[in-house]
DNA sequence: GCGTGTGAAGATATTCACAGCC
DNA sequence: GGCTGTGAATATCTTCACACGC
């Protein structure tokens, strides 16, 4: 499998997933590019496109089968196969609403313990996972081969904390946090700075309006 | 000012504004394209690129000036003239986690209250922000001018709560539901579904390295 | 008829490379 | 020497349009 894949089509890739699930759910058995471009802003060659990049999974004159396709998508994002732990790390406010929210289950991640500082957050139970001390997060990570981490930390904290979980080993970072990361080659960053986003919004209702 | 600015230019200026309100606040004075870029997974030239979509703002041989630049930038992306109020929708975790988190104002965003069709819920105040019956959000929303909401309601009731929100005159939406949404033309939804982030980082450690 | 898969064309975004100014 | 701003070149992404199979 290539590793030349752009990442707005792995991000549509995402989207189309939760389309089909929402389908599968109704109990859709099939389905069209053009349909699951109507769902996302795009037509119906870029969804075409975008699978192509993977092999051929629809029959002509037909379309797409939701399960077979759903399946096709899991095995390209790498949910199929395994279950993902993850780590959360600063037991804040965003910790507390990740580790009380049963999606991600499902979905193929698995939380499987969050990391302070602080000593009056560590030894709580949130969700039915353990806060444990910062100290404890390089033999945890080994132990249960944790790859991917969230970052939910303070801004001023964030990029010595990044810095160490990447010496810990992890590979992906989801990060909250309102800094960009410096990380070693290798080490994915997702950003996922709830202000930025609110940015791009009020950045497209100033005065560049179509 | 123009209309066709591409997105990724909107999220970098947004990260770029990051790292020039942190350089600000350890009291440096100029900063070059090229350590701005270093920050960024970018190029120099990118960085110039992007400002010079709209002006000229730096000095040769010299680089930016970090206050000014900041305030070309919050003006840019709209959140230096005006406060931004903001409502979230659906009183659960992840708006706990929005109402207290003190970060936004600074940036020009402004939770004015928060609605939920819970009773349970209605009535209480988080973070100095009162949480409302759905039903108030017309007013509200009118009386207070605001244009933008935070949708974090579960996934089946996202695309009911946003038609409803786009029908209270609601012209951005931040979307924490894993569903992707139908809007009228003229709404602008910014994606922000942690599974998606997740999985934007699991497809990149599947087989997929360079 | 319908809908996929895909070369070829087109549109966008990024990088190069250098003139011009500090 | 350093660094911006920008045409020109390149790379990347998206759309068109049609052959092929259902």
């Amino acid at each position: 499998m290539d590793h030349n894949i752009p990442d707005p089509s792995v991000r549509r890739l995402s989207a189309y997933l939760r389309q089909l699930e929402r389908l599968a759910g109704e109990g859709t058995r099939h389905v069209s590019s053009r349909q699951l471009a109507g769902y996302i802003k795009a037509g119906d060659a870029q969804v075409r496109r975008d699978l192509a990049l993977f092999g051929q999974f629809g029959r002509r004159g037909v379309g797409y089968e939701v399960d077979d396709l759903i399946n096709v998508l899991r095995t390209i994002l790498g949910t199929r196969q395994r279950q993902w732990p993850v780590v959360v790390v600063g037991a804040g406010e965003i910790c507390h609403a990740l580790l009380t929210y049963r999606g991600f289950r499902q979905r193929g991640f698995d939380v499987v313990a969050a990391f302070d500082i602080d000593p009056k957050k560590i030894g709580r139970t949130i969700g039915g996972v353990d806060v444990l001390p910062m100290e404890d997060c390089a033999p945890v990570i080994q132990r249960l081969e944790v790859r991917l981490a969230i970052l939910a930390v303070p801004a001023d904290a964030a990029d010595e904390t990044a810095r160490r979980l990447c010496e810990c080993g992890i590979e992906g970072i989801l990060n909250f946090a309102t800094t960009g990361l410096e990380v070693p080659e290798g080490v994915f960053v997702s950003e996922a700075d709830i202000t930025s986003h609110l940015e791009q919004l009020s950045f497209r209702l100033t005065s560049h309006r179509p």
